[in-house]
DNA sequence: TCCGATTTGTTATTTTATAACATAATGCTT
DNA sequence: AAGCATTATGTTATAAAATAACAAATCGGA
């Protein structure tokens, strides 16, 4: 009884091409690059991306309308993210690379926090943009 | 030597609709309440928001495309956001209430953290989906 | 009052994302 | 293996969100 599942072509596609980048590609880039693979139409990869994202493979940055392949295994025995995990993405607006930490004490602390005022925190999302490594040169 | 930016009629139309919302408004359904009011166009509603989002009377909050005016006193006088500043949106995803939460401990910890791993933070982003007090009934 | 900078109004276009629907593949259950 | 539901696919069209470009108007300080 695994987590995993198995996916499909289309599915493969994008996720592949998401994993070959360090940076965060919108849909309409994804589907440039899937074009000779047969894919032909938005609907296709954003189809792809949504069950993708279902399964915690890839996340989408809101703050760039884009989709990045997760940092963590997802091999085939398919450990994927418990639900209560969160990440956040520090985005270099230098270079574009996206890093992924995992942050369970201050989004446990968030909740938290959150809990206290009432609200039952679901998705979490957060993203800082900045300047990375690489880039402060 | 304040802060302040006067606002233009149109900046102030906007910043009005959006205050007396508490949810989040699409620049589209800003666009759809000051048309009475001469804005025609969406680029007329989108400058006007770039410049409240400027001056840090409006957020945008990216995981819904859309914007909600900064909690925080923005009076004559000007008290605007100091650029270290960071706010976390919690959103109802049943009513849509949008609620703007100060958290300079977790923003603090999260730059510092960020800083070990060699990443200079800029603008920071906390979004989380949830359910409100109103609404857990 | 003059000059530069900013804001405005406007039209058109780009970018991002879904709707709708017929067909095809997949995975059970028997 | 046959039937049946579910899920995925290919396709066309459209909606929603944001920006480009440019001429005209307005604002604010020397």
């Amino acid at each position: 009884m695994s987590d995993a599942k198995k996916l499909t072509d289309n599915q493969r596609r994008v996720l592949d091409c998401l994993s070959a980048a360090k940076r965060a590609l919108t849909a309409y880039e994804i589907l440039d690059q899937v074009r000779e693979e047969g894919m032909r139409a938005p609907a296709q990869v954003y189809r792809a991306l949504e069950k993708l994202i279902a399964n915690g493979r890839v996340h989408r940055l809101e703050s760039l309308n884009a989709f990045f392949a997760c940092a963590h295994d997802h091999g085939d025995k398919g450990a994927r993210h418990a639900p209560a995990n969160a990440a956040a993405f520090a985005i270099c607006e230098s270079c574009g690379t996206v890093e992924e930490y995992d942050l369970p004490t201050e989004v446990a602390a968030l909740k938290a926090f959150l809990g206290e005022n009432g609200f039952t925190a679901g998705q979490i999302n957060i993203e800082i943009r900045g300047c990375c490594t690489a880039c402060v040169d």
